[in-house]
DNA sequence: GTAATTGCTCTAGTCACTAGAGGTTCAAGT
DNA sequence: ACTTGAACCTCTAGTGACTAGAGCAATTAC
């Protein structure tokens, strides 16, 4: 039986976004003491790591909504859960591709200046003009 | 002079986002036609591309603010706005290797499973158990 | 028994927009 | 001049995933 201070420092989850995970539905409602406080058994724990470790992994709420249903049915096929999880990191290489563009754009843009004033600050001029970028974005 | 929607199709930044611009007091209130529509300058366009393309990089509307009264005095040093970019790159780049990172474990987690049923499914073991992980997250 | 800590609920705030309701103005065609 | 339809107006509320704070109650340690 956790309290959810213990729960919490276990799981490092913070107090108010265990609360969070329970309002959304993302976590059951646990039994309470006579005086109304969270009193938790140890399997809250192992859900509660599986949640943080999948958004540590960066999936949305929902995404880990849908691996939790399929954890709770192991005869079910797991195709769905790789798809979730292939899905994330296609997303995942999308945005890293994207920011790696970005700071290529960012150093180009700030190793571009050797003015001192503003007036003719090639940093100020570069983000006023897309047309000198060398990619999308 | 341009309308709200001409000033949006011109700069790529959407109609109700010039509002909401605005309002955060990030572009100066346009005239208004006899009937309340806004009318823009040519300025207006200028500024909402420098913007747009800061946003488009990345900068927080915070940093843009700052750039954007730097961009009013063009006899200040501009190296103000050579740390905010630089700020920015370096953010970019730790967010950069952290994804990667992330990429690299959710592969690892994905190409580790050979079973058919929830049950057994990599995926979701490795989900439930951070000590599996070559990398902190 | 008392004091400190932890817990409770509820509301509101964060960021950068986006969506929708319900109404008004403008520009083009007749 | 009139009509139609697109574009415009303000205002409120919603998004995701929490975080902060107020004001109070329960628990735990001494």
């Amino acid at each position: 039986m956790f309290s959810i201070g213990q729960l919490s420092s276990q799981a490092q989850v913070k107090v108010p976004t265990i609360r969070y995970y329970e309002d959304i539905g993302l976590i059951d409602p646990p039994h309470r003491s006579e005086g109304n406080q969270r009193r938790y058994e140890p399997d809250a724990l192992s859900r509660l790591t599986f949640i943080r470790h999948a958004r540590d992994l960066g999936l949305s709420i929902d995404a880990i909504k849908d691996l939790i249903v399929l954890n709770a049915n192991p005869d079910m096929p797991c195709k769905e859960a790789h798809v979730i999880a292939n899905q994330h990191l296609k997303d995942l290489q999308r945005k890293i591709t994207q920011l790696q563009q970005l700071s290529v754009e960012l150093t180009r843009i700030t190793q571009n200046c050797n003015s001192d004033t503003v007036g003719h600050c090639k940093v100020l001029e570069a983000l006023g003009d897309h047309s000198s970028c060398k990619t999308d974005h």
